[in-house]
DNA sequence: TAACGAATGTTACACTATAACGTCCGCTCC
DNA sequence: GGAGCGGACGTTATAGTGTAACATTCGTTA
């Protein structure tokens, strides 16, 4: 899912958002960020929780959910229901609801990102009389590497 | 959520659907499935195991999970994954990725079956390569009767 | 430095889902 | 008719995900 590009530093936007917004990025908010950035698959609450052990910090599933809760209050990160587990966004600065490629096949996850379907989805619910918040689009398939690896 | 009609018999439709496709609707999926039928609302695994133990039936979590794969799979009902809970489908008859309006305020989710929407996520996956296989819109908001109960 | 609120630590638990194995039942094929 | 087979269900145990409730620490401010 290469298609779309990262920004520079994941942490040093997440740092520039914070503090413009008054927020504060904590040692233990900025650790668990700097996890799921760092992990090239989305990562489980569970499997954060692990990796925070390892380096020998005590914790409990409610600190890693805090964490999480703040991350995504603050747009850094996005929650895939369908797989329970969690992503860095690559555009945290605009908020904006999850539109999200899952590949089959290496598990890798693309933010899509498109105003169209934004728009679309809106343009239908207003004409059932549907105001919408937020929404969230999860889309299952393949994506260009997997497909010329396994051809048809 | 009344905007979307539901089909006349949801039951006698599931039937004819899985004659016609070999596949037997037993005594305990037809239950499970008239269950979720008559819900108002997403209703979760574990709800449904208690109504089947209040009716003096035998049962544990893999009773339930085994019926809602099975009617999962014949598309009788979907599953929302932002809520864990199951819905009927209002047209079992054609297979297709769920598209839901969940309302904030009554807790009713509509299906909003939007072919354009499903297209617009096609075309914008196959632009980066990404071929689409199943795909999950869950939209949150607030729904006509809610909106106008609070007006703004 | 006292007081306050935000953040974190800690224990316990609720909710969601599946693995693994046994039993029963209906069907088919000799 | 019975041996064998496969699908559906029963049962026990456990894995995985998430939260409630309360104690403690820490930074900031007055």
């Amino acid at each position: 899912m290469p298609a779309i590009p990262r920004p520079i530093d994941p942490l040093a936007e997440a740092e520039r958002l914070c503090l413009a917004r008054g927020m504060r990025l904590t040692e233990l908010r900025r650790r668990v960020f700097e996890i799921i950035a760092a992990s090239p698959r989305p990562i489980g609450a569970y499997a954060i929780l692990d990796v925070l052990r390892d380096e020998g910090r005590a914790g409990a599933p409610p600190t890693v959910y805090r964490a999480l809760d703040f991350l995504l209050e603050q747009g850094l990160i996005h929650r895939l229901a369908s797989l329970n587990a969690y992503i860095g966004c690559p555009h945290p600065a605009e908020r904006h609801g999850g539109q999200f490629l899952i590949c089959r096949g290496c598990g890798r996850v693309g933010e899509l990102h498109s105003g169209l379907v934004e728009a679309t989805i809106v343009a239908e619910a207003a004409a059932l009389g549907f105001g919408v918040e937020t929404q969230m689009v999860e889309v299952l398939g393949r994506c260009a590497e997997c497909t010329a690896a396994v051809p048809a």
